[in-house]
Parts: C-alpha cells; sequence; structure tokens
DNA sequence: ATGCCTTATTGTCAAAATGACCACAAGTAC
DNA sequence: GTACTTGTGGTCATTTTGACAATAAGGCAT
C-alpha cells in the first residue's frame, strides 16, 4: 500500500478534472460495501472508475460528502448515483483513516454496507463510472486505495451480524425456501450445516411465515416458501428474545 | 440537541482561542468512550473543558487529528495529553457525523472506546482541561454537542461485545472473583445472573486460571482469585471455540 | 405406469447445556 | 460457642444440540 506524495493538488483528488466538488468536505469521504448473493455465492458491487488517475479500476461505490449532508444521506446518493442502486438500509461499518490511504492528501473515508437481494435492482452505469457488477468475493479483481481492506472488514462484520441478527434475509428474495436460507448461511460462514437441524432451530424461533406456496421449476420435491416476518421479530426481541444461529 | 449557528468563524472551534492546531485536519475530531467500574457500577470518563465557548462543561476526552497521525493514534495521543491515561487498547467504535452535530462547522468525529480497570491509571488533568473524573452511567452530567448519543450507542455496543468477546476483564484487577466478574456482567448488562451457574458456565471455559489465591479483608470466607488466561482463549478461539456469555 | 433420482420433511436418540435451587463449607462478628 | 455472610459443590427436570435414519413428493427416463 506505498504511494507516491505528490505536490501538484490539482492531481490529489479522487477524481481528477472534477476534484473535490466544491460543496463537499475534501477530507471525508464515503465508500460503500453492497452484498448480493449469486448462486450461492456471496457478492459485492464494484464500480470502475471513468476519470481521474484511477480511470479504469475497480473500487467500491463512495465519493465525497456534502458540508450540508448526513453521512448515511451522502452513502445513500453517492450510491444511487454511481450504481442506480436506491432506498436500501446502509449501516455504518466502520471508518478508515490510515495516514497514506490516499494519495497525497489526507482522506479519511467512512464506509457503510448493506446487503441486498440482487435480483431486486436495476444496475446502471453512473456518469462518472464505466461500469457497475457485481463480483463474487472469492474473486475479487484489483481494488484502488485500502478497498481491500474494507472488504476484508466488512466480511468479517458481516460474519458476525449475520449470526446475531437476522440480516441475511435482506440477501433472498422475498419468498424463499430453507434451502436457501441454509445455503446463505453456508456461504457467508464458509461452512456446512445440517439440514434437519438448521430447519428445526430456524422454525423454532418463529420468525418464518409460511407462505403456503410452493417452489415451481425444480426437477424434484418443490420446496414449501417462507417469507420473514418483521413484526413477528420485533415483537419477540421487546420481549427479549435473541436471534442466534 | 438544537445548535444556535454562528457566521462568526473566530467562535467555531472546539476550544475557541487555541482553536483548530494548524496541523490538524479541520474536519476531524476524535472522541474516547472508556469505560471503568467502580463498586459494581459502570462508569465513564470525562473532562471538563477549560478553553472555548464549552469552558466548564462536561465532554468525552477528543480533539482533532493530526493531518499525518493515523485514527487510533490520535485517540491515544489525545486521551493522555488530557487525562494522563496512556497504553491503552483503544477500538473504534463509531463515527458520529450529523450535520449540526458541532456548532457553526462540519465536523464529523470518529469516537473510539476502551475498557479499563480503573484503579491502574492515575488521572490528571491536562493543559486544556479543568478536571478529569469518573462517572457513574446512571448520573451523568449535562454533556456538549451530542456527547450522549455516542455515549449511548457505546453502552449498547458494550452490552453487546462483552456477551460475544472476553473484554469484561479488562474491567477489572489483574486478579479478581468470581463474583466480581458476575457482578461486572451484572452492572453492563443491567440484570441479576445466578451464581452457582454462572460459575458453572464461566469455568467450564477453562478462560481462568486460578491464582492459588483468596481474598483477603473481607468478613466472611474468602473468595478463590482468579486470572483470565488470555493464551487459553487464543488457542480455544483458533480451535473454533467462540466465547458466548 | 414403473422405477429411479433428487430434494423435502419428519422423527429418533443420546449427549450437552440451562435454569432453578438446595445444602454444606468456611470464614467473620459477637 | 451461635449467628451471619458469602463461597462452592451438588441435584434434577427441562431444553437444546448434533448426528443421522426414515419416509414423502415430485420430476424424469423408459
Amino acid at each position: 500500500m506505498a504511494v507516491k506524495k505528490k505536490t501538484d493538488e490539482s492531481k490529489h483528488h479522487r477524481f481528477q478534472g472534477t476534484g473535490v466538488p466544491p460543496e463537499c468536505v475534501r477530507s471525508l469521504s464515503i465508500d460503500n460495501l453492497i452484498f448480493g448473493l449469486d448462486h450461492g455465492e456471496l457478492t459485492i458491487l464494484l464500480i470502475k472508475h471513468a476519470e481521474g488517475n484511477t480511470r479504469g479500476e475497480w473500487a467500491l461505490p463512495g465519493g465525497y460528502i456534502r458540508e450540508k449532508e448526513n453521512l448515511q444521506d451522502a452513502a445513500s446518493r453517492l450510491l444511487e448515483e454511481l450504481t442506480g442502486v436506491k432506498d436500501l438500509y446502509l449501516e455504518q461499518l466502520r471508518t478508515f483513516g490510515k495516514v497514506d490511504r490516499f494519495p497525497g492528501e489526507r482522506v479519511v473515508t467512512v464506509a457503510y454496507y448493506a446487503l441486498v437481494s440482487a435480483d431486486k435492482y436495476r444496475l446502471i452505469a453512473g456518469s462518472s463510472t464505466l461500469g457497475t457488477s457485481w463480483f463474487s468475493v472469492n474473486e475479487l479483481p484489483e481494488l484502488i486505495y485500502d478497498h481491500d481492506e474494507i472488504i476484508e472488514h466488512g466480511i468479517k462484520h458481516l460474519q458476525h451480524q449475520v449470526c446475531h441478527q437476522p440480516i441475511g434475509f435482506n440477501l433472498l428474495p422475498e419468498k424463499f425456501t430453507l434451502l436457501q436460507l441454509q445455503e446463505l448461511y453456508e456461504a457467508i460462514l464458509n461452512t456446512h450445516l445440517d439440514k434437519p437441524n438448521f430447519r428445526r432451530k430456524i422454525l423454532k424461533m418463529n420468525l418464518l411465515k409460511p407462505c403456503n406456496e410452493k417452489q415451481t421449476g425444480v426437477a424434484h420435491r418443490a420446496a414449501a416458501l417462507y417469507r420473514f416476518d418483521s413484526e413477528a421479530y420485533e415483537r419477540l426481541t421487546n420481549a427479549g428474545f435473541s436471534f442466534v444461529v
């Protein structure tokens, strides 16, 4: 992560040419770590920069915060501008601020993360990007700055969170089978779970509402579909229940 | 948390008069949330500002980050400058950046936290403070800016962490009794635990080394002293063990 | 239709963990 | 000594877990 320091101010901006927009805080940026799930593989949303000296390189969708903008609002705005993904619940992950993480200037970045059901969103390439794409966490391209470190931290955080909060459901479609849920946990935790035991444990929590529908288009017995019952979760949480997988 | 906005720049600094030191990043600060334990009560370390328009008010020990300083280094430096507490393991808590959290200018603050055994440190009043003191979390004074929000978040985080990582031991002296440990959990989680069951659970983890010593100076049967065995914890963690209370 | 293959779903059973409590031990205070 | 306080070692019924067997349901090839 060695970095050349230049004194020519015009070269220090994230997007050379545009530079830091005038209404933005110069030393503070946002980066979004968006997780998806694709055929049982955990994926991450990346953009390819179109401008500046990082042109052509892959990065987390991020940018600068405006003077009069809350951190989370900035995260949402940037994500939508760059990828078209909106109305997402972004949660703060952590702030990364190594002195040399960004070339030339001191820029500290606040990382946000979210989990989305990839099929819910249509990706666009924002004006300052050459493209937007999902990558399996196992086949990530080379990334700019310390974005690999952000991702590494994010995956660890996700592994922890997914065991203690029912956030995994955000990665699945509205209606899902128990096996899909199990495979999600297996993909994130990188482990194998016993199917009957997993069923038993999840169902006993009373957090799933049966849809009274079955899977279609599979070449074997169709599984029952469930949906996450967030009201039940609220109720149980207030009653002292704590979600643990 | 309403805040008056002024346009006179000289009044916008955290420490009026000194202002933001020239070698520091103007829009970024650090605040430290230091937890202690005093007679079974969770406590927090606060300082009383000596300068600026917050003179005389209580606050978390914090300040500005230098251009060439990592976040965590800044947290340690500020903590030592203000309170004399050093060589502490500070962990990042979260970044707070509401537009109006700081009067006049946009200042985002990165909060760090740590747990200390209060008896290990001698407090001093730093040069820009009128005093340093521990406060019970149940009797906090009025605090500046959004420091109450930081504390609230920090306590929630602590309650969660203490159940999933053996960090509570940092709040105790080197050698402690099982009851002290239990009272720590009771204080943080604000709950009551069954003594024999708590013993059983903790001891079965094999994370405590008996000191083969007893408590002294108590008016009843003396309890055995234990110390936390961090090597055993490493070993167990690598073997897939996960600490849960 | 029949048998085959795949996945879904239910059930069993021993081992381990939990929660509620009891009883005795080991000290101090008097 | 007795009274009192906290430590420490138990019991016991209930719940949870982990491993795995057995059966159900559906599509597919023949």
